[in-house]
DNA sequence: CATGTAAAGTTGACATATCAACTATCGATA
DNA sequence: TATCGATAGTTGATATGTCAACTTTACATG
């Protein structure tokens, strides 16, 4: 029998210590953008968009923002209400809408924009350069774990 | 000026991807737990409680699970429903509740457990024990620092 | 062309999360 | 002891998130 896997160890340690963090972070994060009544996944989505000037689907943003697409739905109608994100109607496909970031949207992120690298950069500041690409590198190699192990566990059902 | 304070730099980078990764193994544990039909909040709340043969405030619970106070009491209604915890009434303190694990409770966790290991194991598993406990260190001290630089921005308010 | 299957988006039900405002109780202290 | 500020928990409003089921459209293949 391997013991291993049924006793905690150093690295389930890491993992609780890393998602404890990230807990920590996003609720700093909710208090930043509170400022400008943002929540976090809102700030993300237009941050998301101030790069692509076509637009991006809903299916896309779910993808990407690492979230169930009726989510993407409701946030969408909450930003637009709010002017600062658009719906237009795709050309190649009459399903879809291509999401567009607003003038008032690319206000709104410019102006937070200074804040926010500068909170990023603090929350950092006591790792060395070094350390921050050892990270880097350790944590996309976890993350592309986790993915391809979540994925083998929802292809099983 | 600090230019390097309004422009996303390598520590930026290491941020972003620690969310991320915390996203897809939350959403990874989320799949797991669905086995028993418990989300991962009330996972952890259980095996919190766990070890805990007197029980917990639920602003204790709510202090260690990083959440609100009021959101606890939801999770806790909805684990005694289905028996697996308990409201005992506190002797010193009329106005708190000592939430216990049940016996039932219990039992899910000891089942659950060996799997939840063999997961956390498993995802960390790319990553060598020197490079763990690098991490440990690393992410301990951007989350202390994380925790520090919140409160000072919710004193200013 | 017809038909079946997959994809984009919405909806409704629900869990999870925050916050403000509320009740009840505790504790310190005047 | 009376009072006042802090603490434990609940409630209601709302945002965020999942999922299953649905409509509409796209596309491949017979």
């Amino acid at each position: 029998m391997r013991r291993n896997l049924c006793q905690p160890g150093p690295r389930h340690d890491a993992l609780i210590r890393l998602l404890q963090t990230a807990e920590v972070i996003w609720e700093g994060s909710r208090i930043l953008f509170s400022r400008w009544a943002l929540s976090p996944s809102q700030f993300n989505l237009l941050n998301l968009l101030k790069n692509e000037p076509a637009g991006m689907s809903q299916t896309e943003l779910g993808r990407q923002l690492v979230m169930h697409k009726s989510n993407v739905t409701g946030l969408v109608d909450r930003l637009q209400k709010r002017g600062l994100v658009d719906r237009r109607k795709t050309l190649g496909d009459r399903r879809a809408y291509s999401v567009v970031i607003t003038e008032k949207g690319r206000r709104i992120i410019a102006e937070i924009l200074p804040h926010y690298y500068s909170a990023t950069e603090s929350v950092m500041a006591p790792i060395s350069l070094k350390r921050v690409n050892d990270l880097i590198s350790d944590i996309s190699r976890i993350m592309e774990h986790a993915h391809q192990l979540t994925h083998e566990v929802k292809d099983r059902k």
